[in-house]
DNA sequence: ACGTACATGTAAGACGTTACATGATTGA
DNA sequence: TCAATCATGTAACGTCTTACATGTACGT
């Protein structure tokens, strides 16, 4: 994709909520964040190592059980006046989704295409799936709240996933009752 | 990201259509598909050679004025069984949108952050420029048309792409009016 | 003692963008 | 003749995934 190394902020940002290891970090992007961006351990420490070398973040060492030496990450000033003027910086190029499932239907040329209900109803059930995920998850870190003051960041980006996924899932929904003698 | 050479397959649907050069396909890319995905025409004319290599496509040398030469590409048996086997496989995996406007907001931690109705205005801009061009390209493709029986694919996914940026919009929207003392 | 989770790294390769490089055609 | 477009390629580099590789800690 040739982002302008985003992970680089999004680990910034990370630090700045607290110090973390590489170990937490991957955690975090397997579970918290992981519903907007992956990222594997094989890209984060090396990218750590390279942000400490740039000044962006530190390290200390903790010593678990006997041995085991865990790198406890922090954000450093020059990181947080880095993470700020990110966050602060115009964000002029939009998201190209590359949405492998609606490139197929571009190939479909006709309506009465015996493989598209399959398709589509294949697309409704992991969208629905998804959603109901996302929806656990709001549940868990927000019960009714409406506006939470705290993670305000984190609730909007729930509820902006809620409403693409609801939007995909009724448009996928709709397509499938137009289609013709379904 | 690491997909399954999914341009490959873009690729062997547009010869599948009608043959082309590599430049034409580049030219498809920036216009008639490049809302739903991008490639350079560094990424074409290699992928080109690997697929015919592997008789997926042939070509054929056209001569312009009275040196330059085109090679214009067709689809193959082969190919045309390779493309229908991709759009008939099961499309198991979603589309992981990385947005990074999104992103930022997941740090913007405070619902009175200063930044947050200009970072908001900036993103409706944009996305209100992206359905307009949409909504341009459907008038210009289809006209009034309801359900076209030809292109019904192209149709599908433009009203897919606009049926998101609408959603987009008014959850931009939304969020803009419901911000603190705004 | 054994298995799972914790913890950190490197290597290889696919994918994607930007830049480098060259030359022909066409219309003003 | 000059500029824009047509036409095809390679190089360098950054991102991202999968696989390789190693070892510790902890609970049962």
């Amino acid at each position: 994709m040739a982002q302008k190394n985003i992970l680089q902020y999004i680990i910034l940002g990370l630090l700045d909520q607290e110090p973390r290891t590489g170990y937490e970090l991957t955690q975090d992007f397997a579970h918290e964040i992981g519903e907007f961006w992956q990222a594997q351990h094989s890209q984060i420490y090396p990218l750590l190592a390279r942000m400490e070398e740039q000044g962006l973040i530190t390290h200390s060492v903790e010593v678990a059980g006997t041995k085991l030496e865990k790198k406890r990450y922090s954000i450093t000033t020059e990181g947080r006046s880095a993470l700020s003027s990110w966050v602060g910086a115009p964000t002029p190029t939009m998201a190209t989704t590359k949405d492998e499932f609606v490139l197929k239907l571009y190939f479909v040329q006709r309506a009465d295409d015996a493989r598209l209900p399959g398709m589509i109803r294949e697309q409704i059930a992991i969208h629905q799936e998804w959603l109901d995920h996302l929806e656990a998850r709001r549940q868990l870190l927000f019960g009714d709240e409406n506006v939470p003051q705290d993670q305000f960041g984190h609730y909007l980006i729930l509820d902006h996933a809620l409403t693409r996924e609801q939007q995909y899932l009724s448009w996928l929904d709709q397509q499938l009752t137009q289609l013709p003698h379904n």
